[in-house]
DNA sequence: TAAATTTGACCTTT
DNA sequence: AAAGGTCAAATTTA
């Protein structure tokens, strides 16, 4: 409908984007140069931060505009029609299909970005800890699953959905082999803002203060020092971790060229030990995997009966902290091209608000 | 009593 | 047709 005009809008932010991602680059390669001590490697991270959204915003608007043909990510062979999918509105006529199933998925290759990241968790620590990443979750629904030994697949779909037509879901299923190793597979993006959510990060640690112990998979710091420091980071964090996220799945279909020039090395070191997760990122397929396989051997005590009622008890009190971040202002480009995209689901669904 | 989860039926995808 | 994913009534929990 309105493409031409789009085509033009998206042009132009792509440019904004693009030009602001130089501008920033050359003002760390500053930073680099002259090297003042004065230039904190905070400084340099935020400026690294800044520069990362824009890329990340461009490649989202690449990819958007790639299904309308308009550009394309890579020049060499072009994604089969997985990794991203193209916004496709089936406007057949009339409805699509009913408001039965429509409304979230059914159809996985929506546009909807997925990811899954495996969190082993050691016996004793708090499931739900782990499993929270920062959002709430209402299970419904789980499934046995085939031929897994540990038949039970919990799927969860974002507390904002009838509220904010948030589209996110999740899926909790324990891995076959090791049954302390949980997938989850993250569909969509949050579109939702997170509402009313406090975090209390010392909450979120183990009782025992031996964090070493526990396996963080997603944002949690683990130094509780400077809580109001370390908030503000995590933020920024987030940010940045969701960014790779997305990242990778832009690129993962298209060509691993591609996620090569971006590849880890750009990670401030600071990330790497908050998040271990990105020591061990690595892109299959079909999937972005985030593998944390931490040692921890010092555990043993009974598991069977224990563990299996963590699928279940995996949806979380959601905590997130969002106020006011550099990463959130730079974000809220990132929203803007993505929001648009899942938003055409206003169909009502009887599954939860209606009530 | 409202909100969240459980669970078998039903729908969609492969 | 079978397996995966979602719905929604019933049930449980806060």
């Amino acid at each position: 409908m309105v493409e031409d005009n789009m085509g033009e809008l998206e042009r132009n932010s792509l440019v904004h984007e693009l030009t602001q991602g130089r501008d920033l680059t050359r003002q760390l390669q500053a930073h680099f140069h002259h090297a003042s001590p004065s230039s904190s490697h905070e400084a340099q991270e935020r400026l690294l931060l800044r520069i990362l959204l824009s890329y990340n915003s461009a490649l989202s608007m690449l990819s958007w505009n790639d299904a309308s043909g308009l550009l394309r990510l890579s020049p060499g062979k072009n994604p089969t029609s997985r990794d991203f999918p193209e916004p496709d509105y089936k406007e057949h006529g009339g409805t699509d299909i009913d408001n039965n199933s429509i409304g979230d998925s059914g159809n996985n290759r929506k546009g909807m970005p997925r990811w899954t990241k495996r969190v082993r968790i050691p016996h004793g620590t708090a499931i739900e800890g782990q499993l929270d990443d920062g959002h709430s979750w209402r299970k419904y629904g789980q499934k046995d699953i085939l031929r897994a030994k540990h038949p039970r697949s919990g799927y969860y779909r974002c507390t904002n959905r009838g509220s904010q037509g948030c589209l996110a879901t999740k899926q909790v299923q324990r891995s076959d082999e090791d049954p302390a190793i949980f997938e989850i597979t993250y569909r969509g993006r949050h579109t939702c803002s997170h509402a009313s959510i406090s975090i209390d990060p010392s909450s979120s640690l183990p009782e025992n203060e031996n964090s070493n112990d526990v396996l963080i998979v997603e944002a949690q710091p683990q130094q509780q020092q400077h809580q109001q420091a370390n908030l503000e980071q995590r933020k920024d964090h987030d940010e940045l971790l969701d960014f790779y996220k997305s990242l990778a799945i832009i690129t993962e279909g298209s060509s691993k060229n591609t996620l090569a020039a971006f590849s880890l090395p750009s990670i401030p070191s600071e990330l790497h030990q908050l998040y271990p997760p990105f020591d061990a990122f690595n892109f299959s397929e079909d999937v972005t995997t985030c593998e944390l396989f931490r040692e921890n051997q010092n555990f043993h005590s009974q598991e069977d009966s224990k563990l299996d009622p963590a699928v279940f008890a995996a949806s979380s009190v959601a905590t997130s902290s969002r106020t006011n971040s550099r990463a959130a202002d730079a974000r809220g480009s990132l929203d803007y091209i993505l929001d648009p995209a899942e938003f055409n689901t206003s169909s009502g669904n009887a599954g939860i608000s209606s009530k």
